[in-house]
DNA sequence: GCTAGCGGTTTATTATTTGAACCGACGGTT
DNA sequence: AACCGTCGGTTCAAATAATAAACCGCTAGC
């Protein structure tokens, strides 16, 4: 792997949750020699990629990222874009929307949208990544990507994150067949106990699933009634979202989205 | 300069107004071996920095930054935080408000609002490059650098983008001065011809200056009540921006300010 | 069917990155 | 107050990765 890969990837280990990252935690984290993480934390410094914040000499993320995301906001309104639509969908089914996008091999949140429907309801956290095999998204998106992206991403362990979590391959890859035959993914307890989702994939102009559209719910309110509704109301917002996007469905997806309705 | 200082610039040549840049159009821009730019481009493109747009095969930015700058926003809300308060300025002064940020010893256009007052206003570029010289934003945050941060920007050539620009290091270094006595600053013609601005600088928790706040007119409509009006418009809006960044005004400028209202 | 430019690839040469040891400073513990 | 571990940061020889020129197949314009 290269030098800027390396200096790259330790942006990746800036999260919600530890935001702030000192430079020894971050050479064992990324397990580099901390002379090499130093000297590519001070060039990602350099260029505003990071920033170091007063006491203790800790890293954070830096203001470039947000110029950088402007000029991508600005050129493909993806996230901005797609907001309205999100926000009208956690409305409609009454239950939390998210939006996810594929990033380097990895699915992260892009967006999400609450509903004022119910008190309870799931939570979400922004630029989490969504295994595969646990999330509807993830199963969504896996299941339109090339048969290469498949392998690969089968090919790596599965972490078992609830006791309902398929991490079978052979169990998996029957599913990927079946949401290609449905156009929509389902999953139930796999990711948090007691969560119930369901999800779409989204096309690129090159008719490449890029992304996934996904109504996460307790498992208690998904009834036979709310699942139609929220099925129908995904693949109508995946028309939309993807229609924003510049994007292209494939034929056999826009058949089966238009007999869902 | 490192490898990957070399990379994270080659992101800087996508701008508003060339969002698409090939790989031997991008090689020339950087100055690059047509294979070292590859090479590069490959790695930011395997990290989703950017990516490959269909024909032509032209790159973009890619959807990692908008994944990093969220979680900026959300650890040090500098952008949408500063929105509102950006907003009321343009509407208080009738003229447009921009809030640019130092990133890298450059400074960057980071937000603008418009005001609908007049029909005939400054408009802006997201992400635009501020020279120090030429604008009062500039001006501003230049006046509250170190000594060696500015011997630095002082010591590169100035260039002559209208008339009027002020080009002389010594004229410069004294209108700097002037700035800090005021505490705030003024360009007329200077950048644009037929533009006069004002601004404010902004800081942050160490006390250190990181930005500016200013607003800018057709000069023309730059009378001396409007100038007024302005300069207490900025000083209250830079007092509400620094407190939301958590910053801290230094004590003189907090002085000077307080004399403006 | 020619030419010029494109995106991408190869290769030996070369310059950069790397890692162990080291530094002074800080904060807790004995 | 002496000790200990760890912090951010630095040094320099050894090792590895980056580089540049030539080359490829392809497309578009003439």
């Amino acid at each position: 792997m290269g030098t800027v890969s390396k200096a790259l990837e330790l942006l990746d280990y800036f999260t919600r949750l530890q935001p702030l990252i000192g430079l020894s935690d971050l050479a064992r984290l990324a397990d580099l020699n901390k002379a090499t993480c130093f000297r590519l934390l001070t060039e990602l410094a350099e260029n505003g990629f990071v920033e170091q914040i007063g006491t203790g000499r800790e890293y954070r993320l830096g203001p470039t990222v947000l110029r950088l995301a402007a000029l991508r906001e600005a050129q493909v309104p993806t996230r901005e874009a797609a907001m309205p639509v999100l926000q009208a969908l956690a409305q409609q089914t009454g239950e939390t929307a998210h939006l996810s996008m594929l990033m380097a091999d990895s699915l992260r949140t892009l967006a999400f949208a609450y509903s004022a429907a119910h008190v309870t309801k799931v939570t979400m956290e922004d630029a989490e990544t969504l295994p595969f095999h646990a999330t509807s998204s993830g199963l969504a998106v896996l299941a339109f990507q090339t048969e290469a992206f498949r392998n690969a991403a089968l090919s790596k362990p599965f972490a078992q994150m609830t006791t309902s979590t398929e991490t079978n391959p052979v169990q998996l890859r029957a599913r990927l067949a079946e949401v290609r035959g449905l156009g929509y993914s389902e999953s139930r307890n796999s990711f948090q106990a007691d969560v119930h989702s369901m999800a779409v994939p989204l096309f690129d102009a090159m008719g490449r699933c890029s992304g996934a559209l996904a109504v996460a719910a307790p498992a208690t309110r998904m009834s036979e009634a709310q699942r139609r509704l929220i099925r129908y109301a995904l693949t109508q917002a995946g028309i939309e979202i993807t229609t924003i996007w510049g994007g292209s469905l494939p034929p056999d997806i826009a058949t089966l989205w238009r007999l869902a309705a």
